[in-house]
RNA sequence: GUCCCCAUCGUCUAGAGGCCUAGGACACCAGCCUUUCACGUUGGUAACACGGGUUCGAAUCCCGUUGGGGACGCCA
């Protein structure tokens, strides 16, 4: 049997990062069996989907490198076809047309609230006459569920699980407006599409009894359930707005690479004995369901960054190019000059050991782009003591003949420290400064080989001065 | 409230009854390396929620307590 999985989004809002680990988990299981990956968006709420939500949503995905199989379903089109299999359970009887108002069931629920009693649906029109149907009210259809007996589901991930049907009540299945609910819906699409196994949030995992209810009196054989558990915010409670529960957008606003996130999503939930660093490659080797945890876990900034160091340090710097002039011209706040590329070009390697974002990658290499002094930071000005101008001023003066390769500067500016019978830690700090403003970047020889002569003249003069 | 799920260092986790003096990673602290920072490296602090069982033996199995989470829509 070939496995196919599927990850289906509601389009109310942006691909969240737990979404993103859903749509992870799939993907990689369906890699991993060489089965087929499907995207399903689920668009019955027509008040709430939004076109924008779907773009944000498939521009994460495609952002992350989580390619679909086949074309996108879209949950709504197939409403005729959900509707359809409500009427059949309808003819054979396993559902019913219910007349109860909106206002009817909040009182059901208000009096359960009262009482202390579990909020249900009291099945009030179950076996009623339909000839007793008020005039005007337009029926919902609900499914006419065992209440007797229990309910089994075999999760992959909760192992066995049962539920005492008396627990359920009757779901609607159509609205009075006919169209049908999404418990309806993710029952006939999943079927329909196939769909082996169904990956998702722990959040679905209380539903799943009332859908093996549908799946049985529609007499369909029931999917692989894997229900994972869910993500929190670093203080434990559900994730928010207000904590981590951004787009993956703003993961990659912020920095981000894409393979970072995957191998941190990857681990959130999910492990290989002691093995941290997983590149997707090898996760479409190892991935299984065996192995996702139980229990919630909470979103940790701190070990994505680490990730994403990593990450960044192993990709090449032709690739991360791209992602990063932008971000500096914006910095400097003009257009980079080839000068400037060509600086960015051959220093990225040196910056890129010691940033642990894109962010911070483009921020550590302005100084390359600039032409004359860059702006001193303050701890770095603070450097710039009369005594500094002075050694600089002297350095200036030494390299100004010397030949201007990185053994060559290193061995001038060590003969000046010598000379001048100070430390090279006195000297390469306030260098530092003067060509950088800063009092972190890479190797200062190195930075200086990069600027070339003039330009490095330039600004120590300018900081002597 | 009812039902369901979960529970190992601060965080992510390893652990499928003896291999556990509970391992790794991130974070944190200290040392080394060094022209700064970072990397790297060495070491350190730090956890089986609690209480009962079962067993020769329990982080691992069972029950309860506590705590956390989820679901209870004509939302998905």
């Amino acid at each position: 049997m070939t496995v196919v999985t599927r990850f289906a989004p509601s389009p109310t809002g942006f691909l969240h990062i737990g979404g993103a680990r859903t749509a992870l988990f799939n993907w990689l299981y369906a890699r991993r069996h060489g089965g087929r990956y499907l995207l399903r968006v689920e668009d019955t709420d027509r008040q709430r989907s939004t076109a924008e939500a779907i773009d944000a949503i498939l521009d994460g995905l495609s952002w992350l490198g989580l390619d679909w199989d086949g074309d996108i379903i879209y949950q709504f089109s197939r409403a005729a076809r959900h509707a359809e299999v409500a009427q059949q359970l309808l003819a054979e009887g396993k559902a019913y047309h219910c007349y109860a108002t909106p206002q009817e069931l909040e009182e059901m629920r208000e009096q359960a609230r009262r009482e202390n009693r579990p909020m249900r649906y009291d099945g009030r029109w179950r076996d009623r006459d339909p000839r007793e149907a008020p005039a005007g009210v337009k029926p919902v259809v609900r499914l006419k569920a065992p209440q007797e007996g229990e309910t089994v589901v075999i999760d992959q991930v909760l192992g066995k699980v049962t539920v005492q049907n008396a627990q359920l009540d009757d779901m609607v299945l159509l609205r009075s407006d006919g169209t049908p609910v999404y418990m309806l819906s993710v029952v006939v699409d999943d079927h329909d599409m196939g769909i082996t196994h169904v990956i998702r949030g722990a959040d679905h995992h209380t539903n799943t009894f009332r859908q093996v209810q549908l799946y049985n009196a529609l007499g369909w054989q029931v999917p692989e359930f894997a229900h994972i558990p869910l993500i929190h915010g670093p203080d434990g409670a559900k994730l928010s707005k207000r904590h981590g529960a951004l787009g993956v957008d703003a993961y990659r606003d912020m920095g981000y690479l894409p393979a970072a996130l995957r191998n941190y999503l990857l681990r959130l939930g999910w492990s290989h004995g002691d093995d941290e660093i997983i590149s997707t490659t090898q996760a479409i080797q190892w991935f299984d369901l065996e192995h996702v945890g139980q229990s919630p876990a909470r979103f940790d900034f701190a070990k994505l960054t680490s990730l994403n160091a990593h990450y960044l340090r192993e990709t090449p710097d032709a690739d991360l190019l791209p992602l990063v002039l932008p971000a500096i011209g914006r910095l400097i706040g003009e257009p980079l000059s080839d000068a400037a590329r060509e600086r960015i070009a051959r220093g990225i390697n040196g910056v890129k050991q010691r940033s642990r974002t894109l962010v911070e990658l483009s921020a550590g290499l302005a100084f390359y782009a600039r032409s004359g002094a860059p702006p001193a930071e303050e701890k770095a000005a603070a450097l710039l003591t009369p005594a500094a101008r002075g050694v600089i001023a002297g350095v200036a003066a030494a390299l100004e003949p010397a030949p201007w390769t990185e053994p060559a500067l290193e061995s001038t500016v060590k003969a000046f420290a010598e000379s001048a019978g100070i430390k090279l830690g006195q000297v390469a700090q306030p260098l530092r400064v003067a060509l950088t403003g800063s009092t972190v970047s890479p190797g200062i020889f190195e930075v200086l080989s990069i600027l070339g002569r003039e330009e490095s003249l330039i600004r120590l003069r300018a900081a002597a001065a």
